[in-house]
DNA sequence: AGAAGGAATGACAACGCTGTCATTTGACTC
DNA sequence: GAGTCAAATGACAGCGTTGTCATTCCTTCT
């Protein structure tokens, strides 16, 4: 039905191979063989067959992207980067939502990986940060990037993209001290996410550029979650001294809080100050909005797709010795009625 | 590296086409012969080509789900749910997302089904109720599946799967009228969309039944986002004689209802009533948390996976003639403080 | 026991492309 | 103008599977 290599060659009066030169951007092909070639595909309506190249080449154009994250918006944001630099360098993606605490994650994106005969990875945190599955993935000689927590890369390591979690965390700490707080309490996500390091790391360094005294007991662990956020805001406003501000890992721990405020009649801000952390769509439709940090999930994934693709590119070619630098993205403090006193 | 189709004949003492009749399940192998091959299978770990089986068969095990939805929670369910479905049939799925209103909709949609040879497709609103792209579709021949507001299927239409909208807006309505109420708005999403269309005639279906007059100045028109529920509730607010409760056509109009609502210093539910549509999970994050009706998004989601699987399978043995029966989901009422006055 | 006929199995081409290697082309040298 | 050599192009096999059709194997009937 549709065209084929052939009928293309046919069409331009050369042969298949010369096609296959043209489709893969080969650059050996004379330009106005070249032409010719192109004037064909278009006259054609010429795609090639996935299928076909898949089974022939030794490369297959097949992404992967395995996500555990029960943020919605963040999944939808990283897909749609993702998607876009797919599109545009001839790539597909496939989705693969899974349990990264299951025993057998590591059989499961392997498996995966083996059956879809994929490319590559894109790795998003917490599968980013799990040392046994991306032990298993080289060991297995599995191609992917991750995007992680960070602002220094691995020397020599696999490809990545760093999210600055630390000097975003910085800046919103000291936004809050710039309103004039001295109490400040934090609301940590799960503590083995390198974001939540991170993002305490920068609470702490603000506090202390301040000459601000660091309060153990307004350090609450939690996960990243509603729930945290209520139970959480409920142990701060119970202490003997309590804080006037307080900054959630992420938005939807602020969410709780904010709602937990509510459930003890604490207003916020004039009372209670709180920042979240992601700026997600419903930081904005919260009462009052939240103050928080944005980061452009989408770029960031499609950032993250075209290094993975360089790599891939690059051991095809064989110069698979100088690393590839990794991007940092460093999100960007956002103020809203939540933490604006005036 | 991993087995092929070959391997496993070998090992199983058989040829290459048995082994082939075995994993399409085409029912023409002796049992023997079959446990022969299933154990050769088993023991290499085998998993067949898809590529291979793309390029070589007429039917392409590939999925496609087209959405242009901005609701990032639905959009995750659904496709957490086609993709269960998927994976135990052995097909892939691509994903797409568009922009409905954008002039070339229906060739991007076209082309993406050419390039990518998709099997077929899965259509949620507003795609799945857009008659130029079903037709468009249906003359292209290619296979597609809707879901839709609705309670009972075209005979002889293409497979669909259906959500009773309506009886659950009637749902909603009467226990609002249960818990007192007299005096209910209405906040409509896009009005063109079906979901639109039923939740506002359950509504007033539900008004009607219980003799309760109809305030046509209580029907605000919007889209379905929280801007249009924080402006709606002003208007509404603002009447000379005012409702006491108000059902919004779904959640993320309902906790903008509730942010207009706070922001005029309004106390919900004591003054003022709110209910939403969708169980979307920042229905129970607002504070109070929304009266909704819940709608298994991922199951409608399976649901019409398999009905789009089986309408493939059925063309492909050519019993093409009768039509796959329309399951129809009715969402569940679900009652949180928000209407909750006790 | 032999024939007939359906069920089970196999041989082989084909799907549309890429990799390998051979061949042609053309620019440049002496 | 012949010789050289790299650049450009082509011929052909092969990727792992399915479709088609031929063959073999049973079962059943006479």
């Amino acid at each position: 039905m549709s065209a084929t290599i052939k009928s293309v060659a046919e069409h331009a009066g050369v042969s298949i191979k010369t096609v296959s030169r043209v489709i893969n951007n080969e650059g050996t092909v004379k330009p106005d063989t070249l032409a010719k070639v192109q004037a064909a595909i278009d006259e054609l309506n010429y795609k090639p067959n996935k299928a076909a190249r898949d089974l022939a080449g030794r490369d297959n154009f097949v992404l992967g992207y395995v996500y555990d994250n029960p943020n919605a918006y963040y999944i939808i944001d990283m897909q749609k980067g993702i998607l876009n630099e797919c599109r545009a360098n001839g790539y597909e993606l496939l989705i693969h939502p899974c349990d990264a605490s299951s025993r057998d994650i590591i059989q499961e994106i392997l498996g995966m990986v083996d059956s879809a005969r994929l490319a590559g990875l894109i790795l998003s945190p917490p599968l980013s940060e799990m040392p046994e599955v991306l032990s298993a993935l080289d060991e297995k000689g599995v191609r992917y990037v991750r995007i992680l927590s960070g602002s220094e890369a691995l020397e020599n390591g696999p490809p990545c993209v760093l999210v600055n979690d630390y000097q975003a965390a910085y800046q919103i700490t000291e936004h809050l001290i710039q309103q004039g707080h001295r109490d400040i309490g934090f609301i940590a996500g799960e503590k083995q996410h390198n974001s939540t390091i991170e993002r305490q790391k920068g609470f702490a360094a603000a506090l202390a550029a301040h000459d601000l005294p660091q309060h153990p007991e307004f350090v609450i662990e939690g996960t990243y979650s509603f729930g945290t956020g209520v139970e959480s805001i409920e142990k701060l406003l119970t202490l003997p001294h309590i804080p006037t501000a307080v900054f959630a890992c992420n938005d939807e721990i602020a969410a709780g809080a904010l709602f937990g405020a509510r459930m003890r009649g604490v207003d916020v801000p004039t009372t209670l100050a709180i920042a979240g952390f992601e700026n997600s769509p419903f930081s904005r439709q919260t009462f009052p909005p939240l103050t928080t940090a944005s980061q452009p999930t989408d770029q960031i994934a499609q950032r993250a797709t075209s290094t993975l693709i360089q790599s891939l590119k690059a051991r095809k070619l064989g110069n698979d010795k100088q690393p590839i630098p990794a991007h940092v993205f460093v999100p960007e403090l956002v103020v809203r009625e939540s933490t604006n006193r005036s």
